[in-house]
DNA sequence: AGTTAATTTTAGACAGAGCTAAAAATTTAT
DNA sequence: ATAAATTTTTAGCTCTGTCTAAAATTAACT
């Protein structure tokens, strides 16, 4: 498998994740940052290799095969960034472009000794779930911080966006996952919304709260 | 720089560590495991790159600026196998393959921390001196094993030839980095050396002799 | 020195991944 | 239901890195 077979297993198996059904050619083109006449090539040869269904003009979708390929890139993926911030003082918004190219290493041994080497660990620096060597992803209970009701509590597991700039922004809220917060209320008028973070009071946007996973307390 | 760059690069430098004047495309060849025919190219390309210098039918040479970036890489190359080795339960003997593939990330924040995790080291599993962040690269007094007379000792330091079968056949005789040994004779019928490691006494033959580094105490 | 041998370079081709432009199929909308 | 708009595919080209076969250059050996 190349480098750029499996950035577009795992494409597809994002697209895969929210919506349903086939994943058109467009949607691939747009997160591969290409063009679909490329995207039809590169499906064509998935689909070869037994993983990616496709019909034409109705889209891809993964294999059994193509989706536990993807699920393997993005175990190492996960596994990586977290060693990144674990063990070479990276913050969880320089990670990703590293990470994108350390988990195209192959080598059965070296991952699974870094599973072992991080203990085992069952989420990444985003709070993403890490697959397990057979594939299975653990699902957790995390509801947007935009759902929460005003007296409602929660501690942040995650992010949806994962960009540097809403890292960062939530890095100067002196938010991180683990923190514990609490809805003071919401403003109807923009829908931001006031919490309390440890001992201070803050607004956060209606934008931010819909990218913010808390597990309710 | 792309990977297929790096690796001629590093096959030049080592090259030119023993065969001082110009390297021939043959010997880039062998050592690629390709044809002479895709060297040339290959060499001009980096020859337009301003890494090598190149005289058509001369042979070549890495340039100062080539000599740095093949130097960044086997930097890279010798910190990832002594993280396999100490942090990942690799043996001196599986961390080549790896590291041939781990030495291609770029992430220079990657490589200081990974420096700094390690202590900042001085030899890689195999003995070989880890180039600093500069560049520069510690000599050390070292001499091949065959070199010893009798009576001798010395303090195994590295490994000339780092195959595998070389490094498993160490690994059963217990000869390991570090080691101390004292020449017990030679035997002139074959030249394999009789020598004291620990409190057992071993043989080893000439071939062995002349791959092995210690530094003479 | 001159001829053969070995090495190195050129020329032309190919496979992988991607692009553009144009054709085909599907969807949407009038 | 048919035309317009959108999406998808095809066809043909480009760029790397490689190969083979043939030509050019250098080296080696009488």
């Amino acid at each position: 498998m190349t480098l750029s077979e499996e950035n577009y297993l795992k494409a597809i198996y994002h697209l895969g994740r929210d919506a349903k059904g086939a994943i058109s050619t467009n949607a691939i083109a747009e997160v591969m940052a290409t063009k679909a006449s490329s995207v039809t090539d590169m499906i064509k040869k998935l689909a070869d290799k037994g993983l990616v269904k496709y019909k034409r003009y109705q889209g891809a979708n993964l294999t059994e095969d193509g989706r536990l390929y993807a699920i393997s890139v993005i175990r190492k993926h996960r596994l990586w960034e977290l060693f990144l911030v674990e063990k070479l003082n990276f913050s969880w918004d320089e990670v990703h472009d590293v990470a994108e190219q350390l988990e195209h290493v192959k080598s059965d041994k070296l991952i699974e000794e870094l599973d072992a080497f991080l203990d085992f660990p069952s989420v990444d620096p985003h709070g993403d779930p890490i697959p397990d060597k057979d594939g299975n992803i653990q699902a957790s209970a995390k509801v947007l911080l935009a759902t929460l009701k005003t007296g409602e509590k929660g501690v942040c597991v995650g992010v949806k966006n994962s960009s540097r700039a809403f890292l960062q922004y939530l890095d100067r809220l002196e938010v991180s996952l683990g923190k514990e917060l609490t809805v003071l209320g919401k403003e109807p008028f923009d829908n931001s919304i006031a919490i309390r973070v440890g001992d201070t009071a803050i607004h956060i946007s209606s934008l931010a709260a819909n990218n913010l996973y808390v597990k309710k307390l």
